[in-house]
DNA sequence: ACAAGTGTACTATGCCGCTTGTTACACCAA
DNA sequence: TTGGTGTAACAAGCGGCATAGTACACTTGT
């Protein structure tokens, strides 16, 4: 079975919702460090996707560190890069800002905002905590 | 002059950047209600856009609830609409998550992330607060 | 009445990304 | 050898984006 759920959602790319989706059960601990993960193929069976697109997947989050590719056996999740943290607000300053004028377009106040993101937050990371208690 | 900068971006839609801009003007107080909106010709001129282009800016913004259409005359900015937040949570939901695992992905905390939010926030709010204090 | 400005609608064209389809290759394990 | 793995290349169809041009109804100022 696929260890992630995907919700289709029109006007978004289908290779990045499957990366996310992916993205997401990493960070939440669903999927964890060392585990394998479905290959290409079983992806476009499962997802009903065609292979290239499941391609496109494993791909980007090759590229982005999070799975490690063993030629012919399969790709793996990664183990987490030590944490550089030297720029933070300029990588994510257009998501934030983008997020910051819709919630004050909506009347929102700052705790208002704080508040979801905190709720988010929380919501990925009691699997988190559960899956480092089981493997210390 | 039109009153908000623009830095185009590749990859995503110039349309959607333009109303971005526009609705970050507005919402930072730059723009305030009742204000006269650039013509579609005035942007297509000034922003070196198409005609077409402009249109859809307009089109999205009126859409929104945020510009006000006087046949013949032009677009104003509109008063923002009487803050109805039944919803909250649910409309913002998938933006926040995108952020939420985008921050732990590079190994931020919750907090890094809610300074992030709210210096991003302060960012726009002085020049509100100078504009209401403006115009009582 | 006229000209100039406003938003809006329509068709057409070229470009680029997404997705699917198909085929092929190099690698490893049972 | 057989079957599974990731990877690459090419083609085709589809849809969105931006541009281009033309036209219409409306209001304001002269």
């Amino acid at each position: 079975m696929i260890p992630f759920r995907l919700v289709l959602q029109p006007g978004i790319p289908l290779h990045e919702q499957v990366a996310f989706a992916a993205k997401k059960a990493m960070m939440s601990g669903r999927l964890r460090p060392g585990e394998p993960f479905p290959s290409v193929r079983t992806l476009s069976r499962e997802l009903k996707i065609h292979v290239n697109t499941a391609q496109r997947v494993v791909a980007a989050l090759t590229q982005e560190g999070l799975l490690e590719v063993r030629p012919g056996i399969g790709t793996v999740v990664c183990q987490p890069a030590p944490a550089r943290r030297y720029d933070r607000g300029r990588v994510l300053g257009p998501e934030v800002d983008q997020l910051v004028v819709e919630a004050m377009k909506m009347g929102l106040t700052l705790e208002d905002l704080q508040e979801t993101v905190e709720e988010r937050w929380r919501r990925l990371q009691p699997e988190r905590a559960a899956a480092k208690a089981n493997q210390p």
